[in-house]
DNA sequence: AGTGTCTGCCCC
DNA sequence: ATTCTGC
DNA sequence: GCAGAATGGGCAGACACT
């Protein structure tokens, strides 16, 4: 209780001198706690209490306690997407109240995510006849229309005032409704995320940026009409009500789709939308009931194969938590016109524990000057990295960064002097799509 | 007033 | 976002 | 197959410092 009453203190300090008062408030909060309890206290607030409990574990906590169900925990929980609730009701109206539980208007869901697809035939040899969708490289959002019109982000950020333009076309609507859909910033074609990164999340000067990035929303489902929840019908179902419930506006459209159970029409489908400058496709079971918050093999997504660059390390540092003690964190050079090597990238992800230890002597052995937990290391390393593709960057001094970036292999066979350089990076920009 | 640094139930 | 790991 | 953990670039905003 003493420690929540700080918490609440220190996370509703706001405006000048507030950095002052947290950190004297989380002094004070130290100093009473025990040696222990204060170890805790910091872990808590750093997110590093790692010890493998996470939602998944609560709700059968929950079950247990109040001796309820647990699918209807679960059933509740991906509902209401609030696990403090979900105790609540299970605790005052137990198992009756909890089957009540329904998705509401104008209370934020949870989306439905998707896996990565191996290959572009997955979905037709797993449903058969599979729905094929454009990807559509933006920000998902979930639009609710009652009286009101509220837009909600995947976190439940509230981006309505951010989008006006499709708010006002909404308005036009009779119907009341819950849509799923993906907002992308689009003129002519399809622009670069960042750009949308640049209008999304923005508190002041709304209509100039709005003007500066024009956006479209690609609506591809619907989750509630006129009253009744239609989670629980097939896709396909819910795509006929989308069609006939939503007109298409000016920066309103359904998303591109087509279904069928043909391997090569889908490719066909891809390639097109990779064509006209869209990130991929999505691939779904045209059966499947929507699972808020579920990340599952009834949608699958497919986007073009990444790109991978050989890069030198230049530098490493000590990871976080189980990752503490080894150098697990890499920043990787490209070399410039004039031979100096230029970071563009930063990665861990690839290599496998064991790896990574093995590398940790290594580096340890490279080492030319030590940063507080970075090392500066002999570039002698080279690593194939791969990634999405490729951005302007402002905090790297080449202009370029990686998106997406990931280590596909270690090349013991090559050295410094076979690595890529910028001007590599400056071609594979140009040939991307969406550059702005 | 301008610059630097850090944070985010952030977006991907 | 991506990737690896333990269950 | 699933959940959990550890990590990427970049954006606006908030605050600190000068």
């Amino acid at each position: 209780r003493e420690v929540h009453r700080f918490f609440d203190l220190i996370s509703k300090a706001r405006g000048e001198g507030s950095t002052k008062k947290k950190s004297a408030l989380l002094i004070g909060l130290l100093n009473r706690a025990s040696p222990e309890e204060a170890k805790l206290i910091i872990k808590t607030i750093t997110g590093e209490t790692r010890f493998g409990f996470k939602e998944g574990l609560m709700e059968e906590a929950i079950s247990k306690a109040f001796g309820v169900d647990l699918e209807l925990v679960r059933r509740a929980h991906m509902l209401l997407s609030d696990l403090g609730e979900v105790a609540l009701i299970a605790k005052k109206g137990g198992e009756k109240e909890l089957s009540k539980v329904s998705i509401k208007i104008g209370r934020p869901i949870k989306h439905m995510l998707a896996e990565m697809a191996e290959d572009i035939g997955e979905g037709i040899r797993r449903y058969g006849k599979a729905i094929f969708e454009y990807k559509y490289d933006g920000a998902r959002v979930e639009i609710h229309k009652s009286k009101e019109i509220r837009i909600f982000t995947r976190k439940f950020e509230d981006v309505t005032k951010n989008l006006q333009e499709v708010v006002e076309e909404l308005s036009e609507n009779p119907h009341e409704f819950i849509l799923d859909g993906e907002v992308i910033p689009f003129h002519r074609s399809p622009k670069s995320f960042q750009l949308l990164m640049r209008r999304l999340r923005r508190k002041y000067g709304l209509e100039d940026i709005a003007k500066k990035v024009p956006v479209r929303l690609y609506v591809f489902d619907i989750l509630w009409l006129d009253g009744k929840s239609l989670i629980d019908i097939p896709l396909r179902e819910r795509r006929e009500l989308l069609e006939k419930t939503l007109s298409q506006t000016k920066h309103i459209k359904l998303a591109e789709q087509m279904v069928t159970s043909s391997k090569e029409e889908g490719e066909k489908f891809y390639m097109k939308a990779v064509s006209e400058g869209f990130e991929g496709v999505m691939i779904k079971d045209p059966n499947s009931r929507y699972l808020p918050g579920k990340r599952g093999k009834h949608w699958l997504k497919f986007k073009q194969k990444p790109e991978s660059l050989d890069l030198v390390v230049i530098a490493v540092e000590y990871g976080h938590g189980k990752r503490a003690n080894v150098l697990s964190d890499y920043t990787f050079a490209a070399r410039d016109k004039n031979g100096e090597l230029l970071p563009v990238a930063k990665a861990y992800c690839g290599l496998t524990d064991e790896e990574i230890e093995e590398l940790t002597e290594y580096f340890k052995r490279i080492a030319i000057k030590r940063e507080g937990r970075r090392f500066i290391v002999k570039p002698e390393l080279v690593v194939e990295v791969k990634f999405g593709e490729i951005m302007k960057s402002s905090v790297y001094p080449s202009g370029y960064a990686l998106r997406f970036p990931r280590i596909e292999r270690i090349r013991w066979d090559k050295g410094v002097d076979e690595i890529d350089d910028i001007n590599k990076l400056e071609k594979l920009f140009e040939m991307q799509k969406r550059k702005v």
